[in-house]
DNA sequence: CATACTGTATTACGACAATAATACAGTGGT
DNA sequence: ACCACTGTATTATTGTCGTAATACAGTATG
C-alpha cells in the first residue's frame, strides 16, 4: 500500500483497511493481523495503526476480542452497505471533480474506458496525483497592512 | 469552494486555482484577482493563499508581475496540458480506487452514469466522503515490548 | 508627490500528526 | 506456572500546518 503526506496516515490506513474488508481480501469472520504486525508491514508506528483500527471498529466493520485479536465482522450487510458507501462516494467525488473541469458525462465515461485496463494493471503508465510539494523556494508570506486587510478569518 | 480539514489547505487551493484555470473560469491572461482578496474571499489566511498561489506560478499556469498582480498564462497549450494532466489524474485515481473495491468497468459506467446528473446538479444529495473525524473516545496508544517489536519505521 | 494597491518576506504561536518508548492487562499454549 | 502474544494506555518529542501581525518594495493613479 501507498502512504502519501497529503493526509494523515491513520486516515489513510482507515481507508485501507475497510477497502481491503470489502473486497474480501479479509473476508467476514477473519482474524486480521495485529496491531504491531501491520505497523511493521506498512512501515508506519503501531500508534498510528491502533487509531486507525479503532475508527474502523467503530464503523462495525471489525471487532476486537481484547486479547486473542480483532475480527472482521460476520454480518455480511455492514459489509456489503459499507462497499455501497464507498462505492458512491468515489463515483460522486469523480463525477464532481471531471465536471468541475468542464468534462461530460461522454467524456468522463470515454476517458475511463480507455485508461481502465491500462491504470488498474499497470501502476507503472498511471498518471500520478501532483506529489503536494512544497512550492517550489519561496516561504510562505502573505499581508500587510494592520486592520482593514484580508485578515478577517476565524 | 469547499475546505476540508483531509489536507493541507494550500494544498487544496492549488487544485481550485488550477480548476478555474483549466475549465476557463479564469480565462487566459485575465488579472487573478489580489492574495487579500482571496483569502477573503475564501475565508483563510493571506499566508496559505500566497502558498497556493506561488506553487500555481510554479506549474507555469500563473505568472507575477510583482506589483501590478498576478495573471493567467496566455499560453494556451499549458492550460490545455494541465486540463489533460488533472483529467488524466482523476480519471486513473477513480479506475484504481473502484477496481480496488472489486467493481468491474461496466459497473463503474453504470454508477456513473445514474450518479451523474444528481451528484453534479444537486449537492445536497451527493455522498459525502467520511469526514475523517477522531475514532470515537479513544486516544492513540500502541506498543508495548522495547526491542523486537513493531517500531520499525523511520 | 502621496496614497492605495500589488506581491513578497519574517517571526511567533497554538494545534495536531507521527513517532518513540514504555507500561499494563488478559488469553493461550507448553 | 511461565511465556509469548493480543489490545490498550501514557507521556514526551519533533515537525508542520494554519494563523497572526508586521514590515518592505514597486507601481499606478490622482
Amino acid at each position: 500500500m501507498e502512504i502519501d503526506e497529503s493526509r494523515p496516515i491513520w486516515a489513510q490506513l482507515v481507508d485501507e483497511f475497510c477497502r481491503r474488508i470489502v473486497s474480501g481480501e479479509w473476508p467476514s469472520g477473519r482474524k486480521l493481523p495485529s496491531v504491531r504486525e501491520l505497523a511493521l508491514d506498512l512501515g508506519v508506528n503501531p500508534n498510528t495503526v491502533q487509531k486507525a483500527l479503532a475508527e474502523v471498529d467503530r464503523r462495525g466493520l471489525t471487532s476486537t476480542e481484547r486479547t486473542s485479536g480483532r475480527f472482521v465482522t460476520t454480518d455480511a450487510e455492514a459489509v456489503s452497505a459499507a462497499r455501497r458507501a464507498i462505492a458512491a462516494e468515489t463515483v460522486d467525488g469523480f463525477a464532481i471533480a471531471v465536471s468541475g473541469i468542464g468534462m461530460s458525462l461522454a467524456e468522463a465515461t470515454d476517458l475511463l474506458a480507455g485508461r481502465w485496463r491500462i491504470a488498474v494493471a499497470d501502476p507503472a503508465a498511471r498518471v500520478d496525483p501532483e506529489p503536494h510539494r512544497e512550492p517550489s523556494s519561496r516561504t510562505t508570506n502573505a499581508a500587510d497592512s494592520p486592520a482593514q486587510d484580508g485578515r478577517t478569518n476565524q
